[in-house]
DNA sequence: CGGACCATACCAACCGGTTTGTATTTCACC
DNA sequence: GGTGAAATACAAACCGGTTGGTATGGTCCG
């Protein structure tokens, strides 16, 4: 395999580039509202062969989003990544990624899986597929937070680790539709203080000073 | 003006059909994948008299989404609808309301708004901007209701109805999406059950049995 | 009869996808 | 190590179908 260093004729840089394009221009104007020839304007790509790497937009479309819930997942596994930390202490660094993540300049702070729910899950079976798996992916990250938080604090008040894990990931996604409908990303970062305030409730029992 | 019996020359409820066409097809599939001949199609009509009420499919839209959440807004007010009830028990009321709408049976539990919204708001400022007013009276009415009750019990955790009512606000929209794409909407029950935990502890200062 | 209402035919632009053709790698085989 | 053919990567023109929107003419009602 050659370095592969030229411009041209590179199979695989190509490919990422069509799908870093379609990532791009999904996020700003949405899935439908995005056009084959708009991809290959982005990637500078003719349309044969943007034909020649993916047999149709629904191809793109599904494997560009599993490439931005691939970049989400590491954000996920980022909060626990401090080794042999308390498990509390990894939910706390993931409410900060999270706010990073909203605040990143010149980045609108936008979900491409939300996005590409809210638009295909009531036609495309696929992209209805795709989706709902990395958003159980997600969940079952914050589950595991959560689960394990509760073995170290086994805290007075009960609550199934799952079901929070849904209501944040909930809270997550609707947080971002939100603020980028209002054009106000502060909401975003005031919904996840409330939620991390919830959190913390969860695992102080009911005695306090 | 005529009892308006006639299937034929009803202009009024012409425009009505179209609109109740234009909800009940972006509800299904979105604004973008729905085309203006399915509208038609949908409400009997044909494009000439399509273009004839409305000047542009953006128009439609705006009205339609408009419509929506005049629903939504009858919906929250009947929460305070009970005469001199207890604010508290108000929302107690709006959380089986909500809850109510998750089970109706055969339609799914979608928000126009919130479709409309996470499809259009990068691209389209008019629409944006209509999603945005509608969404901020639903925050706003339970913005009211918080505020209500907290003077009514002044509780000892302090909070702000307003942060609250996003919120909340968040959760709902981002539950919709995930139930949605999940294809199961108990997860907004369940949601929903936590969120009106959530709440009645914000009532409640840490003193207890 | 005049204007609001509705129907038909039509259009230019656009979209996803195909066809066809060319340039560049890759690699079996000598 | 050279070489030629097959496989791969890229390009451009094109196509059938669809879309939002229009032009125009008929119809109903006050």
């Amino acid at each position: 395999m050659k370095p592969a260093v030229k411009g041209t004729r590179n199979p695989a840089e190509t490919r990422q580039r069509l799908l870093d394009a379609t990532v791009r221009l999904v996020l700003g104007q949405g899935f439908n509202a995005t056009t084959v020839e708009q991809i290959c304007a982005e990637a500078t790509v003719t349309k044969g062969s943007f034909f020649h790497h993916f047999k149709s937009k629904e191809e793109i479309g599904r494997e560009a989003v599993g490439c931005f819930a691939a970049m989400g997942t590491r954000l996920y596994s980022e909060a626990r990544s401090i080794p042999d930390a308390d498990p509390l202490e990894q939910i706390h660094h993931l409410f900060d990624i999270m706010i990073g993540f909203t605040q990143r300049p010149d980045e609108p702070c936008v979900c491409m899986v939300g996005m590409m729910s809210q638009e295909m899950a009531g036609t495309n079976p696929v992209l209805r597929e795709a989706c709902s798996g990395h958003l159980a992916d997600w969940a079952e990250m914050v589950r595991g937070l959560l689960a394990d938080a509760w073995q170290r604090h086994g805290a007075g008040g009960e609550f199934d680790p799952a079901r929070v894990a849904w209501f944040l990931n909930s809270l997550w996604q609707g947080s971002m539709l939100i603020a980028k409908t209002l054009q106000d990303p502060s909401i975003i970062v005031e919904n996840l203080r409330l939620a991390r305030a919830y959190v913390d409730s969860l695992f102080q029992p009911e005695f306090r000073s």
